[in-house]
DNA sequence: GGCTAAGCGAGACGGTACGTCCCGTCTTTGC
DNA sequence: GCAAAGACGGGACGTACCGTCTCGCTTAGCC
């Protein structure tokens, strides 16, 4: 809830320190024991601040946990032109499925996706905010290939790319706890571009956890 | 909680009347306030129960929202056999979305995919009981193309193919909330199997809600 | 619920060992755990009966504990003439105390006693039952006394008498937990009948527990 | 559960409305319905208070309904001298019983020691800060005459006379639901004191309910 | 330098739902 | 028809958090 920067400022000052401490707090907190368990009194409690703080500077505790990632991982997207599809989705899938890679930041991503499908408000500050930045950078790229005239010769709709990218991806988080590695990235540049590197399956498809 | 079928069955039997009544509570109240306003106390006060009974025979709220919609949707899977790759691929998923099509059956599903996040305990009956069944008969159409030499020249490694759909499948029904539509099914068929029929996209990629 | 005696029982007739197991099992209970703790699912467990057993032959659990009490206490009180006034209170008093001074009993008593307060039915069953014998019998040995001329100059009205007994019993069980000894029992005789044997106190008169 | 008042009293003060809501609530509902239908649900509905408010400051449902008590009626004791050990007994006995005629003082008071013997630890708060205090009050009496030399010839022992005194009273209260009058008073007094005024008996000494 | 605004930790408040316990009843099988 | 077993509708329990609302205190402009 930012008030308008313009305005004069009277009266004391937001803490640095408490939201520090509350949003360490929430981390601490959701790989300790879980969403579930994640509480706005016990974030106050672990941060040693009111609830009062917490509910003047965020809407819900999703919001809390969102900023929370945000301040801890690197999640900006760069797009930087390699010369080719194959090259630039490669990067970006590389880049992009990094950050799937740490349990925590995997944790954590599951949590705010579950909590974007309970609380609608949410999901949409989440979409406008996360997943749809993701969207936008991998958008460009797809263009830049076309532009280029880098497609395959029978390539998904354009619409579609960014729904298999990002779906392999959050199936993986969400279901079968799989792993997000190179050979992943291998089989979708294949998929997409037409230009798989190494054939190296993954083994068991049916691994979970 | 089902008990052991073998023994001999002394005292009142479960009834029948109170199992269907909870399961119509469930999904009525889901569909009209959302699964975050669904309570057990809410569910057994539309169903006109005790909570004890919901208690009894479902460890959790989520648990009786995916009973329900078992018995309210066709949900077990066929794999009959049409003759190609191409041609079981688009029977499959063409069977498959056409649940994802029906609202209340999506909002469910959000519900029930968000709850295995929350409670991984549920996450693992739900996993088991429903998107493995999926992923099996999935990997079974796979399966058969090999053994035709069906498969296109360099196909995704056999585990990421289920990863591919499923992914894309929860993807839209998660974040975009896009259309499980047959330009979709022609895409995934295009990239899975080198055989898409017609080109037609879908137009902005970014739809939402 | 006792039947009629008279009707010629058909079927099934009540299981004594049910009985005795119910009225054991309330007794155990309620001296582990306290009147508080004791619930007919409880007896019924432990005496490895069904509840409607129990439900089928007393009104509520405390009847139940009522009868266990009686079934194991030897309860009916004696009045036997022993000359005079004094001997006879003496002897009344010191037969109906004995009871108080086991344990078990003086928690069992305490316990029917609270549950005739808070269900006017069973405290109107206890009355008519427990403490209505008792009352009667110690009123015979006042009027004994009276038609003998052996009541001492200045007597409390005699229908004072039973509850000065009485009172004093219910209080040292109920409150102070004090003993009910022979001080007591020749305090009460010297004061009812003016003729106390000795003058022991017992000593610290706000004992407590 | 008050808390050291010595404290600096951090945070919001608790709310006086909300206390007196609450004992009024206890009374209203006791009177009404007795004390085994007086539920903390129903005191906090009855005074529009969350439950937790109810736990917050008292240990159990039986300690507000002594606190309403202590609010309503005057339950101190006081003990001033009226010359002779018999005016200070009668009046002593006046004073005390004056409470128990009011019958929803009676019917309260039945509630309390009834639960005050299925819960011990409230026993032993009741005793402390109830029973205890007219215990007390009663032995400065007897001390006072003993003083005097005021006492009969052959009285009963110190530590007896409170229990003769409360005992009658309580008995009175709990079993025969007899009379608190001036005919009671007479006799006690003239029992303990030797100086009975009147002879008048309260007539059928079986009298219940 | 006092005045007026915030922000802060603390914690009580009215509420809602939790999951459990037990009530007293009903239904089933077996003796 | 009684008994053990056990599911049923119901109600209260005591707890955990919710989001809001005072409190006393601190920190900042502003007159």
């Amino acid at each position: 809830v930012p008030t308008d920067p313009q305005a004069p400022r009277r009266g004391r000052r937001r803490s640095e320190e408490s939201r520090a401490a509350i949003l360490a707090a929430a981390l601490d907190l959701v790989t300790e024991a879980g969403f579930a368990a994640l509480t706005v009194e016990g974030i106050a409690a672990r941060a040693g601040t009111g609830k009062q703080t917490i509910y003047r500077w965020w809407p819900t505790k999703a919001d809390v946990l969102a900023e929370a990632l945000a301040s801890r991982a690197a999640l900006d997207v760069t797009v930087a032109d390699h010369g080719s599809y194959a090259a630039d989705l490669r990067a970006f899938l590389t880049d992009t499925f990094r950050l799937g890679r740490e349990a925590w930041i995997a944790e954590t991503l599951r949590a705010l996706m579950a909590q974007a499908q309970l609380d609608p408000a949410f999901g949409e500050r989440f979409r406008a905010s996360f997943t749809g930045a993701r969207r936008d950078a991998l958008h460009a790229v797809v263009d830049r290939a076309a532009a280029r005239g880098d497609l395959p010769p029978r390539p998904a709709s354009p619409g579609t790319v960014p729904d298999l990218v990002f779906g392999v991806l959050w199936y993986r988080i969400l279901v079968t706890h799989g792993p997000l590695d190179d050979a992943l990235v291998e089989d979708l540049v294949g998929v997409l571009a037409g230009d798989g590197r190494r054939r190296s399956s993954c083994g068991d498809p049916f691994q979970r956890e």
